[in-house]
DNA sequence: ATTGGTGCAAAGTATTTGCACACTT
DNA sequence: AAGTGTGCAAATACTTTGCACCAAT
C-alpha cells in the first residue's frame, strides 16, 4: 500500500518533475531542500532542513525552504505533522499514513498499515467526501525505556 | 471503547477531583475553564476557551488558561491536538481516540474506532511500550460539499 | 524585458515566563 | 503568615510577508 519501495533518486526526480510541471523553477536552493527531504528517513522539522541546506549553500534563507516547503504542500508531495514545537515534514510519502513516535525522544518511524476501509466506510457513513487517514501511535521507543 | 456516556458534570467533577488531588487550587477561573471544556462538544482552540471564560470573568488573562490547560495536560485529563494553526483541546475524552476533521470549515468530529489490537501489535512488534493511538481522518464535511 | 525566486528583515501568530499583588488556608 | 494563583507584560518560538535585488527564460 505504502510505496517504500522508491530510492530517494527516484523520488526526488519525481518531486523535480512536478515542481516543473506546476510551472516553479529547480533553483539550487530548491533542489537542495529537495535533496533533504528525501533523503532524511528522519522526519525533518523546517530547522532541520535549513540547518541542512546550508552546508551546501550556506547563504540559503530560512524563507526560502518555508517558501519550498509551502510549494510542496500545494502539491501535496509532502506531508506535514504538526505536533507541539515545530511541525514535521515527510517527503518521502506524501499520502498521509501511519507513524510511530517516541514520547522521549521524539523519534518517528513510518508504519505500514492500511486502514483504508475503515476510512471508506466511515467516510460513507457521514457523508465525507475526499478523506484521507492518519494514524499516529504515541509511545515510548526501546532506547528510551532502556535509558 | 469510548466513554462518551458520562455527563458534562459528571466530568467537570471528575476534573476538580482530579485537580484537587493533585494539590491544585480550584479557583473560580480555573472552574471557567473546566466548564467551558467538559461543556464544548467542539474542540475549543486556547482562544476560544479564553474568550468563553471572559464572558463569566471579564478579567481572566490568557496566561491563566494556558496555566490551567497545562495542568489538566500533565494530568492527562485533556487531549491536545496540535495542528497549523492553534492547538484545539479535547476534555471530554483524555485518552487519545479517534477524530474526523473537516479540512474546510476545521469541525472536528469524534470517532468510535476501536484499533487496541492493532496498537498492541505493533508495540509488541516494535518494542514500544505506553503505546496510545490517535487516528486522523480528514475530509470534506457534507455541510461543505454543498458550499 | 518579463517573470519568478531569493535574502533579509520585519511582522504576525502561538505559547511561555517573570514578577508583584491578591486570595486561600 | 505562608504558599499558590492571577494578571499583566515581556519574552520566546514558529511561521509568514514585503520588498529590493538577482537569475532564468
Amino acid at each position: 500500500m505504502i510505496p517504500s519501495n522508491v530510492s530517494p533518486e527516484q523520488r526526488l526526480d519525481a518531486l523535480v518533475d512536478k515542481l516543473r510541471a506546476a510551472g516553479y523553477r529547480i533553483t539550487p536552493q530548491r533542489l537542495a531542500v529537495l535533496r533533504t527531504l528525501v533523503q532524511s528517513d528522519q522526519h525533518p522539522t523546517v530547522e532541520e532542513v535549513y540547518r541542512q541546506v546550508r552546508k551546501d549553500f550556506p547563504t540559503t534563507s530560512l524563507a526560502t525552504v518555508y517558501n519550498t516547503l509551502e510549494c510542496l504542500k500545494d502539491l501535496e508531495e509532502v506531508l506535514v505533522l504538526p505536533s507541539s514545537g515545530a511541525s514535521r515534514y515527510d517527503g518521502r510519502n506524501p499520502e498521509p499514513h501511519s507513524h510511530l513516535m517516541c514520547t522521549a525522544c521524539g523519534l518517528i518511524e513510518d508504519l505500514d498499515i492500511d486502514l483504508g476501509a475503515t476510512t471508506q466506510a466511515v467516510a460513507r457513513e457521514r457523508g465525507y467526501a475526499e478523506v484521507k487517514h492518519r494514524l499516529e501511535l504515541h509511545g515510548v521507543c526501546p532506547a528510551c525505556q532502556a535509558g
